[in-house]
DNA sequence: GTGAAAGCGCTAACAT
DNA sequence: ATGTTAGCGCTTTCAC
């Protein structure tokens, strides 16, 4: 007999899912064999090398895929608790972005792992703006507990419209009903400017991505209304086409090239100003003698820069921190009241201001 | 009545696993009323708000932890397969490391996926070493694919003493009885040591880690060995205590406050070369005038080093290229002869040399 | 307002 | 050499 299911999935024209089942009756076998065959022990099940080939060849016309979650029920010792965490981000985001969290996830886990209690680590991706389709998001069949980050507006719309019954902490985004760590709003952009007009400069730039994210344009604003407001001028907004160094560099390149001014930039990420510095040095002109950059501190390696790059960014081993107890807070205590966490810049002074 | 698992289990001296149904059995209600707690759908079932109540507490109380695999089984529509792809790197390796992979299993994945067919891709976590720890590698239960990479030496060994029942890609690895894609065994050490004697260097020296994966261990070999073919005399080796920059610039700057020479330098990795950068400029040296340096390109910024970084490494994207390919391969006709693929190293001449 | 029961896909123990 | 079957943990339908 075959469950309702896949009836009703039946009668939406659908074709009827490829299991063990289906393997076995194609073959005129029992699922046992078909799943003997699939683990590679039906040497030691002594099966009929004759069988064994008509199941294999059965499996690759059917196109049999096997359900991980079947296995995985199946094989689970009941005598551990497993306990599923993950770090979801876009594949348009770059990767080094959620290493901190990922380091500070591990490190929590490990302290907690033990005899009948195991914790897995994974990094979900998702497309920026199509995170409702992920898998598994909505019914909580994949993690026990996430942090969701690199979110895009439409992916915080969806997110605010629904209520997910697990662990779930925003990091970087703020967003209606959820438990979320973000910067002092702001207070990036303030900082990154005060430290500019202490250097008594003149023409003031701030170097953007095109698709701004909701921290990115907040340090971009903040910026540019606490520059407005000192020096009575606005602030020159240059935007590159992606994310990467090369899209900086062509976009600070051809703003030195048309003769706009230039002496103090703020890059809202570390990569943008990477992609600076070279056209900046490519243009004759000295960091910071020339132009004074301040970056964000989002990279790994802003320290190893030349000049090393004066970042003003979140402290990201704070936020990183609250968000990690939290999400186990969240795991053990699950009825907590959504919040939102601001933790304040911070200000790393170097040589390229 | 009780699971035969769950006995032995308990026979063993472990505690029985807290399910929906010990909530329910603690309770007084039924495995139903639990779920719809869960899931939070109380209202619409109209429980008793003590019911709930006392649901909640006993969730709190026994710590609780859903089983994401009975989840997942149970929410499965059988209309849509669902194929779990998984990169497995170590918490040691720098994430960006598996960015390209990544990009291309998203690629790959995006262009066969349609109604009826879906994937998840995500990267899984081990410690360096561990691997053999990770859950359901053996019983194939959390992945249909996976591309294993950043293995330590034992981790090597154990999958060689082991089969496993599904698709397996290693990169950058040579492995017994998988299937691996590696750079040309040698042939970057030669490339680079090829170049930095075309520029009639004197002093030659090789950055490596402490810790020596395959691939860094052969093109230290191969380098050192071409260089004392030609010249006759020995390549010195500077061990950086780690993987970071930082490590590398103290190796070097050891090196160099030492007097002992080097105008011609290879970094097995680029976070190493960029350490080294820092090291010989503070040393008031010029790149490439006084010190030329050779690096890999692992790293994705090595063109916005200062001065651009000559790069002689696996050619990244045929690498990963031919991993992804064979993989979907592998999933789709499951006996294929184990084997390894050399991929040549690709040379990118910057300013550096 | 609550419970009983079916069944998702899989594998191993036990039958034959 | 192969088949039958129980049951992993969960949620939802249906019955009361």
């Amino acid at each position: 007999m075959v469950g309702s299911c896949v009836m009703r999935a039946m009668a939406r024209g659908e074709k009827r899912p490829v299991t063990v089942r289906t393997i076995a009756e194609h073959v005129g076998v029992s699922t046992a064999a078909v799943s003997t065959v699939l683990a590679n022990r039906h040497e030691e099940r002594r099966l009929a090398p004759a069988t064994v080939e008509k199941i294999r060849q059965a499996v690759r016309d059917l196109g049999y895929v096997p359900n991980v979650a079947g296995r995985r029920l199946r094989a689970h010792d009941p005598g551990v608790r497993h306990i599923d965490l993950g770090i979801l981000t876009t594949y348009e985001a770059p990767l080094f972005l959620v290493s901190r969290a990922l380091r500070q996830v591990q490190r929590m886990a490990d302290a907690r792992t033990g005899p009948g209690r195991r914790f897995s680590v994974s990094i979900g991706m998702y497309h920026a703006g199509r995170l409702r389709e992920m898998p598994g998001l909505l019914d909580a069949s994949r993690c026990n507990g996430v942090i969701v980050t690199n979110t895009l507006p439409e992916d915080d719309a969806f997110l605010a419209s629904v209520t997910l019954p697990y662990a779930v902490v925003v990091l970087g985004r703020r967003i209606a009903n959820y438990c979320c760590v973000i910067e002092t709003p702001g207070e990036s952009g303030r900082r990154a400017a005060e430290i500019l007009l202490a250097a008594r400069r003149e023409h003031f730039v701030v170097l953007t991505p095109a698709l701004l994210t909701q921290s990115t344009a907040e340090r971009a604003e903040a910026f540019a209304a606490l520059v407005l407001e000192r020096t009575g001028r606005p602030v020159t907004r240059v935007i590159a086409g992606g994310f990467t160094p090369a899209n900086a560099a062509d976009a600070m390149r051809a703003h030195l090239a048309a003769g706009r001014g230039c002496d103090a930039l703020y890059a809202v990420t570390d990569s943008l100003a990477l992609g600076a510095y070279q056209a900046i040095k490519d243009g004759n002109r000295r960091i910071p003698r020339d132009v004074a950059v301040v970056g964000v501190g989002d990279h790994e390696h802003a320290d190893f820069f030349d000049p090393p790059l004066t970042c003003v960014g979140p402290a990201n081993d704070a936020v990183v921190e609250h968000v990690v107890t939290w999400l186990f807070h969240l795991m053990n205590h699950r009825r907590v009241k959504p919040a939102e966490v601001h933790v304040a810049p911070s200000v790393v002074m170097r040589a390229s201001t």
